[in-house]
DNA sequence: AACGCTGTTGCGTAG
DNA sequence: ACTACGCAACAGCGT
């Protein structure tokens, strides 16, 4: 007797720990592992900012496509193959779809807690559920529910790390199942089936770029990654975030596995398994949350709040966002989306994040604290809106609340700890080899001007090819006096008296603390 | 209700 | 290279 499944794949790109995979081989004549291609995520968009789709910029389309050539052929040794539809006119409804035409008896997926994901999965389950067909969701792109861990936590998410890894405890372990053989693939009928394309298929003719993102996607790149990281076993014991060096590039101070973790190519409950014996075989190792370990944590943290949280990808309506009035300056927002803010660091960085789509975490900090609270005090929405495209890894739930803690809008508020543009990147890289690298109009500027060019007399910069306000821009503000304002407006925003002679703001912060009071009596 | 403690990753200076 | 301190001072949480 006939019985079929489809295996839906979106994220979790993997066939090692994935339980969707694993309950729809059970039982069944024949499994259909199908994966839609989005357009919105795929073809060129000539009015977004840079080259790719209306959803994501090239570096990461291009991991998407690395990551489906892995999974076809790890699935064509299985005796299987990926199944690429066409997602028009959108996803869910070429599910519903093919959940006839192949006379599905299972559908099977993995848990998204992406507000798009679940509104994406809501049209397909209740369209499966009308046709009887049973549905497996298995939560399994993080360590634990984020469900779960709200409802213990009496119904709203833990708002600190310390309290969320007190509730969460042990994660599950991975699946140990490997696999020889799967179900074969039934009859797809008269659907067409495409082929996985090549970026210049989809569009993407005459790129110019010349730098692109070193790191290519799929699950055996993952799990090749992981075996190098884990080799170094003293590097994994001792492993602390806030102390690795972001101006590292060729070898970078982190895993770099983020990207894999955000596409589901690595389970993160195989990592942590992982990262466990390691800690088992050395004597002392690091604790979270600075450890390796801490930041697979930190991603089930934000996961956590992020899917208790209305609105959390914005500040109005968002109830653990402080309400800030950010400035609104297109012109400002772009120098700095571009790389043109005159600050080598800064602009050194956003070149790594267009031609890379990746930097490491603490560079991150340096310009989204530069775009929003530190100097130009622009609203961190937008700079969301930027890695949420440019980054390889970027994922929702993390870079949503990174930008709130960095905005010091949630998590973090100590607002008077501003990175430096100049000295920040200057401890770690005294000879500015990183901008010179992602800035070679900087190449031959002296050490000693490499991070304040527009400080270099004149006869210097003619001796290094490059005039300040010509060939490289001139700041587009002062930081010594952006991030006092900025401090100040902080200040306000959070009630407190921003300047003392400002009678009018005692007035004010007087006033708001009243109505704070009343609000909570 | 007031207070102390804590918080992944600031800067500049002194020793 | 490393640590310690002043700077000026935040919110959340627990007592």
């Amino acid at each position: 007797m006939e019985s079929n499944a489809v295996v839906w794949f979106r994220k979790g790109l993997r066939i090692h720990d994935n339980p969707a995979l694993d309950y729809a081989c059970r039982g069944s004549s024949h499994i259909f592992p199908v994966f839609v291609l989005d357009p919105r995520y795929l073809h060129p968009d000539p009015s977004a900012f840079s080259l790719g789709s209306a959803r994501a910029g090239l570096n990461r389309i291009r991991f998407l496509l690395d990551c489906l050539l892995d999974l076809d052929s790890s699935l064509r040794n299985l005796g299987s193959r990926l199944l690429v539809l066409k997602g028009h006119p959108e996803p869910a409804s070429v599910i519903c779809q093919i959940l006839k035409d192949w006379n599905i008896r299972k559908l099977c997926y993995e848990f998204d807690t992406e507000p798009y994901g679940q509104a994406r999965d809501r049209q397909v389950t209740d369209f499966a559920s009308q046709l009887g067909i049973e549905v497996f969701s298995p939560v399994s792109h993080t360590l634990f529910d984020p469900a779960e861990v709200i409802k213990k936590n009496g119904g709203r998410p833990p708002l600190t790390y310390q309290s969320f890894v007190a509730l969460a405890g042990k994660p599950p372990d991975p699946l140990a199942k490997t696999y020889s053989e799967l179900p074969p693939v039934g009859n797809v009928g008269n659907v067409e089936l495409l082929n996985i394309p090549t970026i210049e298929e989809l569009g993407y003719k005459d790129i110019e770029q010349e730098e692109f993102s070193p790191f290519g996607g799929g699950e055996s790149e993952a799990l090749r990654r992981l075996k190098e990281v884990l080799k170094d076993k003293e590097w994994v014991a001792n492993f602390e975030k806030p102390k690795g060096d972001p101006s590292a590039f060729w070898k970078p101070a982190t895993t770099v596995l983020s990207p894999y973790l955000k596409f589901g190519c690595l389970s993160s409950r195989y990592f942590y398994h992982c990262l466990h014996s390691v800690y088992l075989t050395v004597g002392k190792h690091t604790s979270p949350p600075v450890s390796l370990v801490g930041q697979l944590l930190w991603r089930e943290f934000f996961y956590t709040v992020a899917f208790g949280t209305p609105n959390f990808d914005q500040m109005r309506g968002n109830k653990i966002c402080k309400q800030i009035p950010w400035k609104d300056d297109d012109k400002l927002l772009v120098a700095w989306r571009e790389g043109r803010t005159g600050y080598p660091w800064i602009d050194a960085i956003m070149i790594q994040l267009k031609k890379w789509g990746w930097m490491h975490h603490l560079a991150r900090h340096s310009v989204a604290c530069f775009l929003t609270r530190g100097d130009l005090f622009i609203h961190w929405e937008k700079g969301r809106d930027v890695f949420e495209r440019l980054l390889i890894d970027s994922d929702w739930a993390i870079n949503n609340g990174n930008w709130l803690w960095l905005s010091c809008s949630a998590f973090f508020y100590q607002y008077h700890r501003i990175y430096s543009p100049i000295s920040f990147g200057r401890k770690y890289d005294p000879d500015g080899k990183y901008i010179r690298h992602f800035l070679p109009v900087l190449k031959d500027m002296p050490n000693e001007y490499i991070y304040e060019p527009w400080t270099a007399p004149l006869s210097i910069q003619k001796k290094a090819n490059c005039i300040i306000g010509k060939d490289y821009p001139r700041p587009v503000v002062v930081h010594d006096k952006a991030n006092k304002e900025c401090r100040k407006k902080m200040g306000e925003a959070y009630g407190k008296v921003g300047s003392v002679e400002e009678e009018d703001n005692v007035a004010a912060s007087e006033s708001t603390a009243k109505q704070k009071r009343k609000r909570r009596t």
